[in-house]
RNA sequence: GCGCUCGUAGCUCAGUGGAUAGAGUACCGGACUUCGAAUCCGUGGGUCGCAGGUUCGAAUCCUGCCGAGCGCGCCA
């Protein structure tokens, strides 16, 4: 019977239950309600576990330090006949239980070294897909995507070992507008030679130049269309409204009534008008009633063309300006030769990638045979990437295979009356579940993001049978998820009350926000050569080892700085990437844990070498001289772990393992002076402790695979 | 404007209802004829953003405010 901390718990709370029940004190509480008020002692040495007496007050109309003097009395028989615990104290309003170590150590110590404890958990019949990393094809892959690969494959491994029936997911966004970018780009500008390596990440350097391409604010201080110079006619007072003023401007051609709540500028001058139509800001901009008076288009502040952060202050422009003049040409930069249009220049670079999105689209025979060819490029990338890191996926969904189905879906649920028109485009009005109107089809009756994500949910709770759906994806996109899991609701699917987004953080730099623009990147082939150098340098070259030895400890131990890293710190919070900080080989960093678990593997090579192993199978261990505090403190550490890794799964947290894996190394190294093994004066003593280093080796090993990083005999 | 998230030591972060709020890092000091000093030990460092409330008890739960980040119909 394998004895854990849990049991302890459990116990203590039963012995509790029992004796509230009786008299003087009469009253009745479940051994379940008792486990959760149980804590954890200040300072081990008081105990193990630590009873607050105060939930008691009330009901015993008596004061807590009382209480538990009077439970000290009542237990002690108890505590005696139970072999598990040796002592029950009263400390203030505190009982203390204290847990029989030798006899726990017992059960536990061989349990660890047989591998029972650490092993996966009784199926649960629940079954989970979890989807993760979702990379999107001739796009770059960068550290940022790390982060997610190493919270799903983390989370695959947790709830396996939880008892989950996992099913690891993928989904590759291999269709969309940035595929026709890309292609734009490489038809369009590429005359260079392609490379014979990494051509994933080549098209995703090819993306990121048509982006900045098809940049409106890198030709223009004014990124908007129909923002044209005017000049204004009259000013008056509104009627109602304090700080609005009706206008009167010109643009050349004809004379427009707009109402205007900035400031700065008069009579005569010439301002920035909005037409009707343009947009501004991210809204359309139209006619309005203002408060009972009628305006047609809007006069722009300085920062609705982003000039300045100023919302008020009217930009006013020179008095010679013509009227009518495009803003956006008035305020080009140099990016482009004098004498070309830059709406001409955008028009025409926006109509060549449209031109090839309607060639994937209408399945045109040579654009198709390059986008599967290309696509390939970066799936082989992905591929690498993921076997590099030794992530798993069990099916890989693709954007491309759910389009068509979640038009349909949307099409029919809008017969059903679940969804509605809007605008000529259609979508789930959540507004009564205070969300804001969600879009899954566009006017022109093409499909978006959300229309597949529809389908994609339809097809993992119909096909895959799932109980349970986690969406691995930056935080984002939660109102997305949120939009998307109501409105399955609406559909009728009870599943969607079982999906769950689990939402991270972003992965900065030192020098701040990752940006392919200003090149503040760390591609993902450049973070492996980075790693695996620094590691080489800082660990392993110094080595007398086989060549193959340490490139695979080169490789275990990057693994270890760059996952470690990504899971010690809350989901939602951002993280730091810093090369520096994370090798290093103090501190809370993936190199430390590893180092700490090859410490506990060398200790039986140096008995091997002392020729001191001879007994090792046949000594009988004596687990009460495991009495330093030192051994103590692990002994106690590592009878927490399956109910650590439990609460992982349950929270989706593998941070909480990480926390636990670090405290396990840091309460591990302080016992090797004190509890030295080649030298104790026993064999018994000898091989006691020496078992107490392997079960302690053991867990470290299994938390640290269930993080997805494995561990290495030396380094 | 509305919504979500975050705010803890100089810095990076644990701790999410229990006893005197902890680590790492940086600074300073100490421990090696090492089962690996790639380590360990010690000193200093705090209005837990602010103000109320709930509770025997609040960094933790609730409300308001301040500050930062992210998001808010035809992008993904």
């Amino acid at each position: 019977m394998r004895t854990t901390s849990m049991d302890h718990a459990a116990l203590i709370a039963e012995l509790l239950s029992r004796t509230l029940a009786e008299a003087p004190f009469s009253l009745t509480r479940t051994p379940d309600s008792l486990v959760k008020a149980l804590a954890v002692p200040k300072d081990p040495k008081m105990g193990d576990h630590a009873f607050p007496c105060f939930v008691l007050a009330k009901d015993l109309k008596k004061a807590p330090p009382a209480i538990a003097q009077e439970l000290v009395v009542a237990l002690t028989d108890s505590i005696e006949e139970s072999p598990a615990l040796t002592s029950v104290e009263a400390a203030g309003p505190y009982l203390n239980f204290r847990v029989d170590a030798a006899s726990q150590a017992a059960d536990l110590i061989p349990s660890i070294l047989c591998g029972d404890f650490t092993a996966r958990r009784p199926s649960t019949e629940t079954r989970v897909m979890i989807e993760y990393s979702q990379p999107n094809t001739h796009k770059a892959f960068h550290v940022g995507h790390t982060r997610n690969v190493s919270l799903g494959d983390s989370l695959v491994r947790i709830c396996e070992w939880a008892g989950h029936d996992v099913v690891a997911a993928n989904y590759i966004g291999d269709e969309g507008a940035h595929i026709a970018r890309c292609l734009w780009f490489y038809r369009n500008f590429f005359d260079g030679e392609l490379p014979t390596e990494n051509r994933g990440e080549f098209l995703g350097g090819l993306y990121s130049r048509a982006t900045e391409l098809l940049d409106f604010k890198t030709l223009t201080a004014c990124p908007h269309l129909g923002v044209v110079t005017a000049r204004v006619d009259s000013i008056v007072k509104h009627p109602s409204h304090d700080g609005w003023a009706v206008v009167e401007v010109h643009d050349g051609t004809s004379a427009h009534q707009v109402v205007c709540g900035g400031k700065g500028y008069a009579v005569g001058d010439i301002v920035g008008y909005a037409t009707v139509g343009s947009h501004v800001g991210g809204r359309l901009v139209g006619h309005a009633d203002k408060d009972g008076v009628a305006s047609e288009g809007m006069i722009v502040s300085e920062k609705e063309i982003s000039l300045s952060d100023d919302a008020e202050q009217i930009q006013v422009f020179a008095a010679a300006t013509d009227l009518g003049l495009e803003i956006a040409e008035l305020m080009r930069t140099d990016a482009l030769a004098a004498g070309t249009s830059v709406l001409a220049t955008m028009k025409e670079r926006s109509d060549g990638v449209a031109e090839i999105l309607k060639a994937i689209e209408s399945g045109d025979p040579e654009i198709t045979a390059q986008w599967m060819e290309t696509r390939d490029w970066s799936l082989r990338d992905f591929d690498e990437i993921y076997r590099w890191l030794d992530a798993r996926f069990d099916h890989v969904f693709y954007e491309s295979e759910v389009g068509e189905e979640g038009k349909d879906i949307v099409l029919e649920f809008l017969d059903k009356g679940v969804l509605e028109r809007s605008d000529g485009a259609v979508g789930a009005r959540l507004e009564a579940h205070g969300l804001p109107f969600f879009l899954l089809l566009r006017s022109n009756g093409t499909g978006l993001y959300s229309t597949k994500d529809i389908a994609l949910a339809k097809r993992k709770f119909e096909e895959f049978k799932i109980d349970r759906s986690v969406y691995v994806v930056d935080v984002r996109q939660s109102l997305h998820f949120q939009q998307v899991f109501k409105t399955l609701e609406l559909m009728g699917y009870e599943k969607a009350k079982d999906c769950f987004h689990l939402a991270y953080g972003f992965v900065l730099l030192p020098e701040g926000e990752m940006s392919s623009r200003t090149g503040n990147v760390i591609l993902f082939s450049q973070l492996q050569s980075s790693l695996v150098n620094k590691i080489r340098a800082d660990f392993v070259d110094s080595q007398d080892w086989p060549d193959e030895e340490k490139a695979a400890a080169a490789r275990a131990i990057a693994i270890a700085t760059i996952k470690y890293g990504m899971l010690k710190q809350d989901n939602v919070k951002n993280i730091v990437f810093d090369l520096t900080e994370w090798t290093n080989q103090q501190g809370n960093t993936g190199p430390y844990l590893m180092y700490q678990y090859t410490r506990t593997r060398s200790i039986r090579r140096k008995l091997e070498e002392m020729k001191l192993l001879d007994g090792v199978d046949s000594v009988v261990r004596d687990w009460s001289l495991l009495s330093l505090d030192q051994e103590q403190a692990v002994q106690k550490i590592i009878a927490d772990f399956p109910s650590i890794v439990q609460r992982a799964a349950d929270e989706y947290q593998p941070k909480l393992l990480c926390n636990y894996l670090y405290d396990l190394a840091k309460t591990l190294s302080r016992m090797y002076k004190p509890s030295n093994v080649k030298d104790a004066s026993t064999p018994e003593l000898r091989f006691t402790r020496l078992d107490l280093f392997e079960a302690a080796g053991t867990v470290m090993r299994s938390g640290l695979e269930l993080l997805g990083i494995h561990t290495i005999e030396r380094m």
